[in-house]
DNA sequence: GCCGTTTTCGGCCCGACTGTTTTCAGTCG
């Protein structure tokens, strides 16, 4: 069993235990376990086996004996035990808002609810108002948060999320009582996805901000108000929440707010240690305030480096950041170009020339052209026929273009067997070769993995395109083996895509650490259909930088020259 | 459940908000 796996039924435990009112220290260890597991970089049976697990923070003598029990039954009696007394709905009733385990206990045990359906039946015959800590309030929130869960998932698209913040943080930029104001949570930690949006403003007054926040264009529902806190809901379904605060509070609060959770945990406990105290409105020792005019001052206070937004996972930063060890992040505007675009030549929307452009209106030097292969016939992948005549056009623009250099190249389906989509001659004429797979998703993790390796080994692929073929919010990748394809890349010295499409994001930002550890280069690919979407190279500055990716990880931060000698041409 | 320079028991991050209360529990982040 995958270390995903073992994560998921140990956080379920912990869940369960919840529900059944267990201590919540206990809750909390199954929880915690649960993402140490997940952010583990060594093989889950080597550990057991050499007893390095045991080592782990986190993990004692219960948990070790439960993950091996895991790893090598491929379940575990306590999870069936704890599952089996609670129905699959009730789980369920954790996602409606304003419902913990402690409700959902009462209400399952009181009122024998077992499903959405079933408490949407009772609020709408009154029935939990019987219940002790029940009102007619919570009961009328409930129906709205189950309705609420009908309508969306509750998850939205980093692309989504960081609109819609950026919107709400011009209303209120422009507010006179604003002193400062940031965009918090995990927009901030730049996260694939987000349950909502946090903003950070301070104020010598809050009222007037909380008025012009409530009461803003696209604000749906008021939910919460208060003189620190307001949360509304907009209308596009996700919910934002507005802290405001002194601003000498500010930094401490913008920290707090930006999370995460478990970066604060660590953070708190770190102050603790030290004989400090820190919460979201200052550092203290004892009652003294410990003064810090932004984040650096507080990181600074506790013995650390500043810590940037993306890396607060609680994955190791405030150990690197300790030992001044951290990595200085790939930004922006390193980028020197872009692979993996298309035209519409398959199915894109850009003419070649014009693509080119907007390329170089974005500051590119080199222009990546990958349109589908013939395999791929829903998107009109290009025959061979169809290749020879898009390297004369290539060859045509790039000799009206000053500035910026077209690549010829080609997303070509990994196919079935792992074999790339053009015979050798025809590959051999590309400039580069990404190897993406489009097809035969349901094949064994196995199957899958060897037919990755199979094409990561041929000598005309550069590189592979958006490894897992997950859509966020979609659908899962594909069962994989990542820790082996990580491997593969780097014994054939081939470059992983991180493709920055906001749907894709793919790789993960947990797994680029390992590639990066193996050797492997990572190139931020766009992925674009589109002019616009050449853009979303900036999705993927956003999770290479979770990735603790530095400017050297990153192969299109090189410029014209050194690509063409890396491939092969000059 | 875990952990330990206060070490094998007794802590474990902490405050705002809400709805239900009349002093507080539950939830959330």
């Amino acid at each position: 069993m995958d270390k995903t796996h073992v994560a998921e039924i140990l956080d379920e435990v912990g869940t369960l235990l919840e529900l059944r009112g267990e201590n919540p220290f206990k809750c909390r260890a199954y929880h915690a376990a649960a993402r140490t597991i997940d952010g583990l970089p060594g093989d889950l049976a080597q550990m057991l086996a050499d007893g390095s697990l045991a080592e782990v923070k986190g993990i004692g003598a219960a948990l070790t004996e439960k993950i091996s029990e895991l790893v090598t039954t491929g379940s575990l009696a306590y999870h069936r035990e704890l599952r089996a007394a609670v129905p699959d709905g009730v789980l369920e009733l954790l996602r409606v808002p304003g419902l913990g385990p402690k409700k959902v206990k009462a209400i399952h045990e009181h009122l024998g609810v077992a499903s959405l359906g079933d408490l949407e039946y009772a609020c709408r015959e009154n029935r939990l108002l019987a219940l002790d800590g029940f009102g007619a309030k919570s009961q009328q929130k409930i129906l709205e948060g189950i309705e609420r869960l009908r309508r969306n998932v509750g998850r939205y698209l980093s692309s989504f999320a960081a609109a819609e913040a950026r919107t709400l943080y011009d209303l209120l930029r422009a507010h006179p009582d604003v002193i400062r104001l940031e965009i918090a949570g995990s927009v901030r930690r730049r996260k694939e996805t987000s349950k909502d949006i946090d903003l950070v403003a301070s104020a010598a007054r809050s009222d007037r901000i909380m008025s012009t926040f409530t009461t803003g264009p696209g604000v749906e529902s008021v939910t919460g108000s208060g003189e620190t806190k307001s949360s509304v809901v907009l209308a596009s379904g996700i919910a934002a929440d507005l802290r405001v605060v002194s601003d000498a509070q500010f930094p401490c609060a913008l920290a707090y707010f930006t999370g995460s959770k478990e970066h604060n945990v660590a953070l708190r406990g770190r102050a603790q240690r030290l004989g400090l105290k820190l919460n979201e409105y200052g550092l203290y020792r004892g009652e003294e305030p410990v003064p810090c005019a932004d984040e650096a001052a507080i990181y600074a206070a506790l013995g650390l480096a500043y810590v940037p937004p993306e890396l607060r996972e609680d994955a190791g930063e405030l150990e690197a950041a300790e030992r001044r060890m951290l990595p200085e992040l790939v930004e922006r505007g390193r980028l020197r170009g872009v692979f993996h675009v298309h035209t519409r030549w398959s199915d894109g929307t850009g003419e070649i020339e014009e693509v080119a452009r907007a390329a170089q209106a974005l500051g590119f030097e080199y222009l990546g052209l990958s349109d589908h292969s013939q395999s791929a016939r829903y998107a009109r992948g290009l025959s061979i026929e169809q290749v020879r005549e898009q390297w004369a056009e290539i060859d045509q623009v790039n000799a009206r273009l000053k500035g910026l250099r077209i690549l010829k190249g080609i997303e070509s389906d990994i196919l079935k067997d792992g074999a790339l989509d053009y015979p050798d001659e025809i590959l051999a004429g590309f400039e580069f070769v990404i190897g993406s797979v489009h097809s035969h998703f349901g094949l064994s993790e196995a199957e899958q993995t060897e037919r990755i390796e199979r094409a990561l080994a041929h000598p005309r692929l550069t590189m592979l395109g958006h490894p897992t073929g997950r859509l966020l919010l979609g659908r899962d990748g594909y069962a994989v083996d990542m820790v082996r394809v990580i491997a593969a890349a780097a014994r054939h010295r081939k470059v992983i895509e991180v493709n920055a499409s906001p749907q894709r994001l793919d790789l993960d930002w947990r797994l680029m650490r390992r590639a990066k550890e193996a050797g492997v280069n990572i190139a931020i690919n766009p992925d674009a259909h589109t002019l616009a979407g050449l853009a979303d190279v900036d999705y993927g500055i956003g999770v290479a930088r979770k990735g603790w990716l530095t400017a050297a990880d990153v192969v299109t931060t090189r410029g014209l020259g050194e690509i063409l000698a890396w491939l092969g041409r000059t």
